[in-house]
DNA sequence: ATGAAAGCGCTAACAA
DNA sequence: TTGTTAGCGCTTTCAT
């Protein structure tokens, strides 16, 4: 039998031991400055002689210091991907209002660059503590990064980065390993003779287009394993149901025997309509990202594996771990967090 | 833009606007007694229109109740499963201390019952706050929980547990669905022409089997899905690797069609020498649980799939939502935290 | 450069 | 049945 209890000292044991008042080893705890290096040797000791940690309850319980998150996503519409990365900042904002830390969501829109100089126009003007960002426009968030710096704000990505920015926190999979691994979902079961590659039209014009590194991850595996395998694209039009459906038949007729069908963005339900309506034994689908009606689709069978993150979570847990670095004014940088990648089908849907 | 702030009032707000002093606010709180009915409804009244919460930091704070929570599961050796559990609760009993919460590891001799009730013994005598355990001797078991029932001992289950019990919370896969998406990603790729399923000799012994269930998803998906399929066990004992090299050698020397090989049990690593010996390019292998050694095949290639649920972090979460249970004094019963089943293989195995 | 003292929001004796 | 009061361990003014 072996018992845990740590038996804890306070800032008081401290104090007393090292001859100081409490305030002094708050000050030295916490780098405040106004300290004789003297004391200073003196009360860094004790600590370590005692293994000292701080209480964190009453630290914050004591502190009056409120920070203030600003929170940068593109805009949604129900249903989509950011609509659940923006659940979970929520979530975890409610959970950290105690802790005396607000948090602001800005919402862009992803197709207008001009909006999103105009929240981080905003963003600036609200002098926040931290940011947190995902990166759509890479230049303007490169601008905008640099006069985060020039202010000494705090800012962390989550999703994508930009890597030569001092950013504090990464939070994401590793793109280009999530694009193998759907590849490799998509082949394992049966050889491919031919691949469909969905994609959404707006890539097209966008400059920047977030799901590149995947799906360089999803080719090289394919032509890696497969180099004889021909990679089709095919390109739809995410608001208009009826062109998808014409454009995917007229693919299909032509390429009858291509069965092996992905899309590397986190639409795959677009295809929902077109798969129910012409059902075929050989097919196999796959699909990233656990939004909800990818998962519809997984349990209706439409679709047969979901590479995914649990967005919400990783949302939630990105901001807590941000408020958290803020809270404890840690200096890190380019600290990076690479979330666990999951595979998702039928057998582990709900469970 | 949105923000969020969750203005927070405290305790005194809540006894201000009802007109009563902050500890009578607290005793309604908890349930102390004490309190006439008008009154209690009156703070009541307040506390929902403030929509009041406590400041759980203050609380624990404040408060100088300690709880002890005893954990008991089965001795190991390195790198087995129980390992990986052990270091959950060591972990979260670390994390837990400030909040003057103290944790006894009880340990014993999954073969041997006696030395089971000789650690329920010695628990019933600590007189914890709460015990979490895991069902190995069924009957034992029920005994135990009806004297911390007695007691007023509150006792949570996780890996598995006992329906029929007054158990707080549980925590767990569902073992029938795990054993069912074993024997789909075994037969997924390709169709079986019959399945080896090794198992541990000990288990033949022992009055219980806590993979037995499992073995039931699994074997019932098989019959299920291909009833033409011959399932055929064998048995090798964990502690004699000779025997069970040579024991699957002949197996396999028998029945050359085999190449499916499932271990519904942690130990599928305990094949490994055989497979290091014995290339087979249409061999298929899954196995249970991410204990080190079985992590170590998947990234070998040695082994297909294994089908895990993070037994450490489990642990951790487990005894910290009983620690938490124990604070807030919750009086729920039979919350089950279904753990979601994770599939793993090289392509996710590291990220 | 250092210490004294007043809280933070809550709990728990004790008094009434 | 209710209120008063003294902390819990820490932060933060304000003196010195």
């Amino acid at each position: 039998m072996l018992t845990i209890t740590n038996k804890t000292y306070t800032i008081s044991d401290v104090a007393k031991k090292a001859g100081v008042s409490r305030a002094t080893v708050d000050r030295v705890l916490f780098k405040r400055g106004y300290v004789s290096q003297k004391t200073r040797d003196k009360v860094l000791k004790v600590i370590t002689e005692l293994n000292y940690t701080p209480n964190a309850n009453a630290s914050s319980l004591a502190s009056k210091r409120a920070f203030h998150i600003a929170c940068l996503i593109p805009r949604f519409r129900q249903g989509e991907y950011w609509e659940e990365m923006n659940n979970g900042f929520v979530a975890s904002a409610k959970d950290y209002s105690s802790r005396s830390i607000s948090v602001s969501l800005y919402h862009f829109d992803q197709s207008d660059e001009e909006s999103f100089m105009n929240c981080c126009k905003d963003i600036l003007e609200s002098k926040p503590d931290g940011v947190m960002l995902s990166v759509v426009f890479p230049e303007a968030v490169t601008r905008f990064c640099k006069d985060l710096e020039k202010q000494h704000i705090r800012y962390a990505f989550i999703d994508n980065k930009i890597d030569n920015l001092d950013y504090c926190l990464y939070f994401g999979i590793d793109s280009y390993k999530s694009g193998q691994l759907g590849a490799w979902l998509l082949t394992n079961r049966t050889e491919p003779t031919g691949i469909a590659l969905v994609r959404i039209r707006r890539d097209q014009r966008h400059k920047s287009d977030p799901n590149r590194t995947r799906r360089h991850g999803f080719t090289d595996y394919i032509e890696e394993h497969f180099p004889e395998c021909n990679i089709h694209t095919i390109f739809i039009d995410p608001d208009n149901p009826d062109e998808t459906m014409g454009g995917v038949e007229e693919f299909f007729r032509e390429n009858p025997s291509v069965h092996h069908i992905a899309m590397t963005n986190s639409r795959v339900f677009l295809l929902e309509d077109y798969i129910r309506k012409h059902p075929d034994e050989k097919r196999i689908v796959v699909g990233f990202d656990d939004i909800k009606k990818n998962l519809d689709c997984l349990r209706e069978g439409l679709i047969d594996y979901l590479v995914i993150r649990h967005i919400k979570k990783q949302a939630y847990d990105a901001l807590a771990a941000f408020a958290e670095y803020l809270i404890k004014d840690t200096q890190s940088k380019h600290t990076n967090h690479f979330v666990h990648m999951e595979i998702l089908t039928q057998m582990n849907l709900d469970n």
